[in-house]
DNA sequence: GAGTATACTGACCCTTTGGTCATTTTACTG
DNA sequence: CAGTAAAATGACCAAAGGGTCAGTATACTC
């Protein structure tokens, strides 16, 4: 556990508990959310007593919070990977939204945790937002620098990049959630085809429809709208 | 209240009552979320005691409900509203993004509560699927409809309507999210303008990209992919 | 196998909160 | 203004669940 000397048996048996419990609660926690999952039933799921949760984890917040860390981590790993393994932007974007797509569609419970992790912070008045900003910059900076660099090569239109990059990441969620919530049959690769294609369509050089002033509505929106309430 | 006869005193009681109760109702469900709301400050916040809340609804299910419905009404009577006012299917597009935006920014706590309850059908076990695929369908049909008549009638590209009104709402909800969220200033304008331009260069005419064949992962999802488990 | 350290357990405590209802307040009627 | 109906109240109840800890079981040591 700590630095590199070899694992005592306590070290060995930690691990085992940390990672049975963190498997557990992402269970619970996807198929019930937060306040749905009770501490009884994720140390049922991992085989444990009630008690014994509070040997590995401070609380059902720190449960959670590590459940949730250790997805992000391994998603971001997954999606930075994919995007790297790209020789051009086109591709970059498939990967991007491919490698997602898969990964939450194999980690159904996570994906759950994940959409109500992003649906707290909307809703909750805590403003916890730093945490949150980082965690989306960790998912989004790698492709957003692969657009910028399209962008600055003149391989795509003019565009910001970082709200190519949120349109693409919203995309993706939106698809991955039907995919679970569906109960028929769902023609995941054919989606993933159309949102790659509308995206990559959709920047690609051409004459620049340049964002056609919108008229109306939207303009009175211009200010800056920050945290305000209705 | 019923038919059409003199509203009585009950009736104009039970009304007010009512109204202010799912003001109340979306304040406080769009704060705390649904778990975290209580019976009590939901009534505070009316002006009434607890108990009375119950003389009006007949559990916090009911209220939660209640106001989520109303919310929902008046954001299709909107949408609709826009899209049947546009003369094509572009301003169609910027009108259902625009209107939504301008919805969701004018009642935020009301969209608080919007995503809630989206995650919420991702998450529950409960198999609600049904009530929530008619709500989505509800918001969606209008502009599915515009969109499948431009490609009959050739003004875009051959894509699946449904698919394309989707990945719209699913942007539509994004932007709006951020906007909530963000803390330094937010050009909503600019951000519509983005995506209508980004989705309507997607759709657009031209020589289509036709869902180039994504090899390798994407394609092992071909299969349908029901809700099954991780 | 006695002795000790480590790991685990679940009954228990305490707070929170959805929902109820006997009682009180308010409004209306004749 | 007495009498009655409608409306509102908040103390109360019961269930649920996060977290604790005294006690028990297991494993390791000499």
């Amino acid at each position: 556990m700590h630095g590199h000397r070899r694992p005592t048996r306590t070290d060995v048996i930690t691990e085992y508990r940390r990672d049975a419990l963190l498997q557990a609660a992402t269970r619970v926690f996807g198929k019930y959310g937060f306040d749905g999952a009770t501490m009884e039933h994720i140390a049922r799921e991992a085989d444990v007593a009630k008690g014994t949760t509070y040997l590995y984890y401070r609380s059902k917040q720190a449960i959670y919070h590590a459940a949730l860390s250790r997805g992000l981590a391994e998603l971001d790993q997954r999606t930075h990977a994919a995007i790297d393994r790209a020789p051009n932007l086109d591709d970059a974007i498939a990967a991007f939204v491919t490698a997602r797509a898969e990964y939450f569609l194999e980690h159904r419970d996570f994906f759950r945790m994940y959409v109500a992790a992003i649906s707290r912070q909307i809703t909750s008045v805590k403003p916890r937002a730093s945490e949150f900003q980082a965690m989306v910059d960790r998912q989004t900076r790698r492709l957003e620098g692969a657009i910028a660099r399209g962008v600055s090569r003149g391989e795509i239109r003019q565009v910001d990049p970082a709200a190519a990059t949120l349109a693409i990441f919203d995309l993706t969620r939106g698809l991955v959630a039907r995919a679970i919530v569906a109960t028929k049959a769902f023609d995941v690769a054919s989606e993933v085809a159309f949102v790659t294609s509308l995206v990559w369509t959709g920047l690609k050089k051409g004459k620049a429809p340049a964002a056609r002033a919108r008229r109306g509505a939207a303009e009175r929106e211009r200010a800056g709208v920050g945290p305000r309430e209705q």
